[in-house]
DNA sequence: ATAAAGTATGTAGTATACTACAAGGTCAAG
DNA sequence: CTTGACCTTGTAGTATACTACATACTTTAT
């Protein structure tokens, strides 16, 4: 596969690709003759674990850890206590999302009381004081 | 209060403080004569909303958009329906949360097999390959 | 009265994560 | 054999979210 082909099966970017490249994301691809990268189905599954722990909202030097928690040479041990720490990073986030969610339901169904009426009527809720 | 009540409270710094004031995520402060700031409790509750908002991984402009939301004076109708697509953020996080969780359990009961053995050896397994 | 602590403003710098060129080389189709 | 799509590198610019001054005024403690 060439560059194109990462493009089109992954939606990320030509220059994401090349930057992800640059900051160990990604290793160094293999090259045509003339330099043209060429990768291999591996860069798939590479760029979409990239892609969930972006969206699980982990920075990439975060990703770049896990990345090398699987590739590192050491003892499992601290790999396995760097991977609870990230457990315990999740559910914090997954609280906080709950929470945010719970007031949302609230506005919500505060702003469908009385149907129709209530929804052209301007709101009154405050997501400060819900949680 | 002032600043530094706020600043105690709160945990986020002053100039964070003033640079939320400046995004409009928290409204012009009342000032003493002097100019300085003065806030009440509800600075304090914005300040949390924002903090779980954030750490939700909701960027500033979205928590403020969240803000708005509630101040607004038009139909409640078009509040709901933001409030629903966030919603629907929300949830999409969440699953990509679960699976990041679903990765690392596996792989920390994979470093765990054979007991003392396998935490001794490197590791040998992808987080890619998983989901 | 003076030092130390606290606050104000404006501006500049940092880190993260892209994103957009410019200038040029490669390759397949007509 | 040239046109156009595709690829290369390097460098520069953007947006977000702070963070760190420099300079100066206010308040509190001794």
């Amino acid at each position: 596969m060439r560059t194109k082909d990462i493009v089109e099966r992954t939606g990320i970017d030509k220059e994401t690709l090349r930057f992800y490249e640059s900051k160990g994301l990604l290793p160094e691809s293999k090259r045509t003759e003339s330099g043209y990268r060429v990768f291999n189905s591996e860069t798939l599954t590479r760029i979409q674990f990239i892609t969930t722990a972006k969206q699980a909202g982990f920075t990439l030097s975060e990703i770049k850890g896990l990345i090398d928690l699987q590739q590192n040479s050491g003892p499992c041990r601290s790999s396995r206590d760097i991977a609870k720490s990230k457990k315990t990073e999740i559910s914090d986030k997954i609280k906080a999302l709950k929470k945010m969610d719970k007031m949302l339901t609230s506005f919500i169904s505060e702003c469908e009381k009385n149907g129709e009426k209530g929804l052209s009527k301007p709101c009154h809720f405050s997501f400060e004081k819900c949680c």
